[in-house]
DNA sequence: TTAATAGTGTCTGTGAGACAATATGCT
DNA sequence: AGCATATTGTCTCACAGACACTATTAA
């Protein structure tokens, strides 16, 4: 059909090549034109996205509470419907955008969390959720959206002891979302993306703790946040003031985008979630 | 609406909740009833499974040479449409076994690997698709199925000697698909699934030396391999011919589905594919 | 002055990695 | 006999984790 290459290990980009497709033969065009999309099965497609930040060293998710049917009233995770022209990460973006009023100058990361599709959940019918996860500095709360009563940032922890319900299956794909996050501080420097572009290695350590639940040695965590290249990077300032104690030195975050060596959870902190939930052994019979 | 509480960190169970939907006031039924969903964009979501397994110490990948249009005649991922009444899981598990003819004692592992839905990848229209990666011990190549003129099972080195074009973005698929199970082996038990009930530390090496291209020391990985807990368990057996060498020792699986700690890539191997794919940066101006 | 925080230093145990040495069975 | 393989052993270096100690600021 054409000369796109298959990826290979010695040629990472072309990975993301996609075989372009040109009907050549005339049997071909013929097929499309004749091509019936009504006699497939049909669903419609949402993202939602865990926006997940940062305030006063706990976690924050934002949710909007639901001003319509189904779950009217309940808290949910922000979405919406995919629109026919763009990409699943476009709409992600869209929503994050129209959800959070980034102005531009924002830092943050978007990544697809994964795909819950079971029929009933979502009694309007069968409904395809992808679901992404966002990670913010501190940003101020939303403007509600047209779909949303309100919205504002929770604390995880508030979750939790207030018992909030969250609407459809979002209870699960919120706890996949904070096993995903957690296990991806590992081996990543997202981390740095909670904290302001100066950040004190205190600040990057809060993140670790409420992102792990855990504390963490304060001396242990900047000896090793220093030596793992391109994670931190120290400028010529300290901040004073904003605690009671010594005055700490700023960082920057750096280049790298892996953690070499990873920075591990300790064991205690490693089943806060279940992991590999999304996995499904088809037999383990041994 | 309901009392099923959040997912919280003390009872991880509850993240499988989901809260039931039951409309209460007269207004939400006259919504449901009302609700016409013709006027949100319907797309069609298919699953496509990499389906690995290792033979001769090299990895497979199962293909299906494609016997319609489009893309007929190209090598593609096995898949098919979604049936309305099943989950996305039960979908994979049903293409799965539809295209390897399971026999029920099979041992195998299956997860959701993402989903990739940008407008044009499928020439028919508007779909989406929810890739899935399966594991698999070694298997009989199966028979065609009726989507298929020929299925069999690809050695990922000759895909990329032969240039072989896979169809849609079947060659972004597999490219995340081999970075996700090279990853996973580093940090759970996966790897035994690729070995028959017994294996020999060799095998189990072999695994990982075709999964991430790099040659491991043996003393070392079996040192490893026996120290970590619940990976392998020594059976009382040896096994002789079948190598020219010294009788190996044979092994089974152990209990563990997590390494700790984990047996981590040499950093040459680190690269072999573009780690983060499917992540977006908001924007990075730091 | 006291308490809290920042930063440095030290010690130990574990494990990865490199590599040697020996044992066993196939050809 | 010779070779390929399996298994055990040894040594070194890096790093995680625990913890002590000093310096600096706010209350």
């Amino acid at each position: 059909v054409n000369t796109v290459n298959h990826p290979t290990r010695s040629d990472p980009m072309s990975k993301y090549k996609m075989n372009p497709y040109i009907p050549e033969s005339d049997a071909e065009k013929a097929y499309l034109e004749a091509y019936d999309p009504s006699k497939y099965p049909s669903v419609f497609t949402t993202v939602d996205i865990a926006i997940f930040t940062m305030r006063g060293g706990r976690l924050h998710v934002l949710l909007i509470e639901r001003a319509d049917f189904p779950y009217k009233g309940c808290w949910a995770l922000p979405g919406g419907f995919v629109e026919p022209d763009e990409t699943l990460d476009e709409a992600a973006l869209r929503e994050l955008a129209e959800e959070t009023s980034l102005t531009g100058d924002q830092t943050g990361h978007l990544e697809q969390l994964g795909t819950y599709g079971d029929p009933g959940r979502d009694p309007r019918g069968r409904i395809i959720d992808v679901a992404y996860i966002a990670l913010l500095p501190d940003v101020p709360d939303p403007e509600a959206g047209s779909d949303a009563a309100h919205a504002r940032f929770w604390a995880i922890e508030d979750l939790v002891e207030e018992q909030v319900q969250l609407a459809f299956d979002h209870p699960r794909i919120l706890a996949d979302a904070l096993e995903r996050a957690a296990g991806k501080l590992e081996y990543t420097t997202l981390a740095t993306t909670f904290c302001a572009e100066e950040f004190t290695l205190t600040d990057l350590r809060r993140v670790y703790e409420a992102m792990w639940g855990t504390a963490l040695d304060k001396a242990n965590f900047a000896r090793k946040a220093q030596q793992t290249d391109g994670f931190v990077v120290a400028q010529d300032k300290q901040r004073t003031g904003g605690s009671r104690g010594a005055p700490a030195r700023l960082f920057k975050a750096g280049d790298a985008t892996d953690l070499h060596p990873a920075m591990l959870r300790p064991a205690e902190a490693r089943n806060a979630f279940l992991p590999d939930a999304d996995a499904r052994t088809i037999r383990r019979n041994r």
